[in-house]
DNA sequence: GACATTCGTCGAAACGCTTCGACAAATCCC
DNA sequence: GGGATTTGTCGAAGCGTTTCGACGAATGTC
């Protein structure tokens, strides 16, 4: 005979739409579109129905309700489980797709590629997901021409060769390697290089790598200074030994980029044991997450890889496509170059260049 | 009227048990028999059965699935936000459970804590998922209260204050101190000292902290060594100063153990201030995630946070949990050694000793 | 004041699966 | 060789939602 209105809430998963309907005197179908607002329901009526909810602690069922409306409320995050992926800049992709698709009402579940086509088919055929975020895409990427077939919603982050029929999102990395020759031909360096992602990366044709050298060689180019782009591997002695052809092959170097985050530590290092300043004779600009262009010594200018907006953005377009509305096949995001000690200082002997103004 | 057969198939999502059992000629119920292995089916039913499921390309209903029958198949995966987390470990371990999830026939939601108890409370109420994985727990951590009341199995990774009603797995701080000392008495150093955690970390009576010491002093000890063990705080300068008083009240160590990932660096920069040769004349084995120990000059011997392993044992616990099993409260890993350059060779002047056979 | 329109609510039919009880047919036990 | 048991299958009752058509009660129209 105690707090005889309690005893159903105390038993977790148990209370039903149902429930909720006896204790604010309504019909279940009432209390089902106070909640999905799909119909008019008079302000009093709803205020009833939305106190019952919270008094009996109700959350609807989430199989029952994609079962009855085929909409589950999930998206898949589907990452490739590759190695030589920059594991802390995947992971920050994973919390910003997280984080947004909450906002959305959705859940995100985690799909690691090695389960292959046939995973990607199960979530479809078994409606586990509205759909789907690909992250961290080739240029080549073998899921693409499954995506197509499969009728499910989906975002890629990164740009394949072919974007028919798909929605894409990346950093535009052309522009972000056009940014770096700029800043570096604005500081006055005639003679510029781009120490690049290891070998195997363009050997795989990965589009990002190639989009940023592209962008770099061209604007280098435009702006008049030579310029020389080499693959770089991730560990600190293959590191300096690309440090050391590159000044060797082109000693009059003094302008470097450099799109690998994991040797960015290993370059700098080289550069100071071959007797080079950095920031001083020499200008490194990076293109690399936020937190590794601060911790170096000294700090990095960089490009930075916007991981969270990335993140946000394909949310957003996944959501947008899931509504039916129409969405640019590829959105690319604009570089921003943020500037610290490794570049503070125009080129040594070069004139002085301030804001330019006609 | 071209492939008649094909027609359901194609419409992802459209094919159900039911057009499966009319393929096969039998009633829903046996081809659900069939799938779960409830009841028995003779094995010439079950085949044909198997095949029209193969022909249609059935995948059974998520959502109805956990409607009827009250299991999700998908566990979620708890990641505190908090800053100042190490994200590369993190993601190891979320791939490692996700894999591993996979392997039970189960799917891994992923979701970050900062929705807070709310959070939880909606994925149990709403049956989405089975089970919970937290990562990352802490002494003292806030969700572990939240856990006893709410009725859904759970696993932490990682050990708080009060195990009761709880499952926990970790690494075994109190081995892996051990291992420590047995490696640096085994290449011949007689006085050995451990670079702890903070002071603050002992005065708290964190137990990985103080068990890893427990662990080193004994195994010392019982190899006939001197040891000492001090605190050591995380930045710079208090590093320094540590290692200066550790070498100053006992100039004969020349083995060190250091249990702190962040001061790590700094310690390593400190000894050879000192005019310590790491790797020569002092052997330096850490306590910390792979990639750290990777990263330094010189790279360090390690006994590695084995995450895959974790992430494995987490979702296994989690599994029996699941089926009614009774498992252990505290389940720890033993730990594994890597030898790296910072303690490559025996100490000078000692036998060298090599694989002991009797 | 009779008629067509909203407005707000209800009842019931799906949705695709699991599971329980029932029931023939086959097998066993003396 | 008749009763008890086991084996293999079926039919139907849920599971908790959403959504559609229906239907009184207000409201507006001439």
């Amino acid at each position: 005979m105690t707090e005889p209105g309690r005893r159903r809430a105390q038993r977790p998963g148990s209370v039903t739409i149902a429930d909720v309907a006896g204790h604010a005197g309504v019909a279940v179908s009432t209390v089902s579109y106070v909640l999905s607002g799909k119909r008019m329901i008079s302000e009093t009526t709803r205020q009833r129905v939305l106190a019952s909810i919270r008094v009996l602690g109700y959350h609807p069922h989430a199989g029952a309700r994609s079962l009855a409306s085929k909409r589950s409320n999930v998206i898949a995050m589907v990452l490739p489980l590759r190695s030589g992926m920059h594991l802390p800049v995947l992971m920050r992709f994973a919390t910003a797709v997280a984080i947004t698709a909450r906002q959305h009402d959705h859940d995100v579940l985690l799909v690691t590629a090695d389960e292959g086509p046939a995973g990607l088919r199960r979530l479809a055929a078994g409606s586990m997901v509205d759909g789907l975020i690909l992250m961290d895409v080739e240029w080549e990427d073998p899921r693409v021409p499954l995506l197509r077939e499969l009728d499910l919603s989906s975002v890629l982050i990164g740009i394949p060769s072919d974007s028919t029929g798909v929605t894409c999102v990346d950093l535009d990395f052309a522009a972000a390697g056009a940014a770096c020759a700029e800043h570096l031909a604005e500081l006055g360096h005639t003679s510029v290089a781009l120490l690049g992602a290891p070998a195997v990366v363009y050997g795989r044709d990965t589009g990002f790598a190639r989009r940023t050298r592209a962008g770099f060689l061209e604007r280098a180019a435009a702006r008049g200074a030579d310029a020389v782009a080499v693959a770089c591997e991730d560990d600190a002695g293959s590191a300096a030994r690309a440090v050391g052809e590159l000044l060797a092959a082109h000693p009059e170097t003094t302008g470097i980029a450099v799109h690998n985050e994991a040797a960015v530590g290993h370059v700098l290092s080289a550069l100071s044991a071959l007797g080079r300043r950095v920031g001083e004779d020499t200008a490194v600009v990076a293109i690399c997450p936020e937190d590794v262009a601060e911790r170096t010594a000294p700090a990095l200018s960089s490009v930075l890889i916007p991981a969270e907006d990335l993140g946000e953005r394909a949310v957003s377009l996944l959501m947008s496509k899931l509504e039916g509305a129409a969405v640019p096949r590829e959105t690319l995001l604009a570089p921003r170059l943020t500037v610290r000690e490794s570049s503070a200082r125009p080129r040594a002997g070069s004139p002085a260049v301030g804001p330019a103004s006609p």
